[in-house]
DNA sequence: ACCTGAACACCGTTCAAGT
DNA sequence: ACCTGAACACCGTTCAAGT
């Protein structure tokens, strides 16, 4: 659906993240050209980069704005494996909201002072499996949606049909108890 | 590097994947185009449609090229685990020897019969707790690749020094201790 | 400062025509 | 059966020109 309007006020680069985020999401990555946002936004592909220096630049913006969709539960939890579990629950959900962009999600990471990483190792975790056990989740996490989003193909045919039923559908427990696993495994073995 | 010579030999499509895999090795995945891959193998680009319906094609056949990579010890490891460690460990190093390569790994899963997936059933596992371990063996195991190939790019600028030299680092032994670590939870948990 | 028109150097894909 | 030439409908990006 192109809506050409013409604008009266100038383009921000956050607009134009939203926008190539709904196009995204309604039409696939495949159909995110600049001239297809830029028809969205009303305006010439051309004037585009007046705002930004690259596509890549778009989809950097574009995995952000996703992310920025994250929501951590209000009240904390108290206990430290729960906030954890929480958070790349949340992740996932997120990517899972958005399964066009998971081919994208692998191309940014971004851990932010305050995103728990640096709690850990204030609870007894070397700064080693702290990252570690970080680096863990978030694979698992990503790796996970990847897998279960639509741009995946399995090819299960060859397997006894109750599995290839299965392994055709990447659950979301399955990705929380996972997650769970490993954050357990760490604190078990964690170096006090 | 174009290597433009007459051909004797009809194309055959697995020569197709070698010289693709070569070029996106060499050069990344966006140098892998039709007309790139045409001249290679010294031909002209409409003719590769006469051997693949399309692109897509081509990339799904480089996938499956590049995972026949793939070797498992010869005389298999006795232990089960030693096993499965052994094929995601091995799946996580040919991921990583074609770095270029990992925004396509989530395209394609294939599991076949003999992989071990049947196995497990066959060690007790319900077939939900066998697949659950699987796929999760693969996300993290695909997911980690992602992350650790230039592909994918970190922010971690504003975390505390240590800890961001070492976010930028995805090791492969940490790899392997989360697989690891999957195993042992859901062998604990396995419904005998 | 912001937008446009037109161009450049590419794409994937199709198809009639050649051998 | 296999390959080619030429075309179609797209790309991302640049740049002089307009307001």
């Amino acid at each position: 659906m192109v809506t050409p309007k013409k604008r009266t006020t100038p383009l921000t680069k956050d607009e134009l993240f939203t926008a190539a985020l709904a196009i995204a999401d309604a039409e696939g990555l495949e159909a995110l050209s600049m001239r297809r946002l830029a028809a969205e936004v009303g305006v010439e592909a051309a004037s585009l980069y007046h705002h930004l220096p690259s596509k890549d630049a778009l989809l950097s913006g574009v995995i952000v704005k996703m992310r920025s969709e994250m929501r951590i539960p209000d009240p904390l939890p108290e206990d430290w494996r729960e906030l954890l579990l929480a958070i790349f629950s949340e992740y996932r959900r997120v990517l899972a909201a958005h399964p066009n962009l998971t081919p994208l999600a692998g191309r940014r990471v971004e851990t932010d002072p305050d995103s728990g990483l640096v709690f850990l190792t204030q609870l007894g975790f070397s700064d080693d499996d702290a990252v570690e056990l970080w680096q863990s989740m978030i694979a698992l996490a990503v790796g996970f949606s990847i897998f279960g989003s639509a741009y995946a193909e399995s090819d299960v045919s060859d397997l006894p049909s109750e599995l290839a039923e299965r392994m055709s559908d990447w659950r979301d427990e399955t990705c929380v108890r996972s997650l769970r696993m490993l954050i357990d495994a760490y604190d078990a073995e964690r170096a006090g």
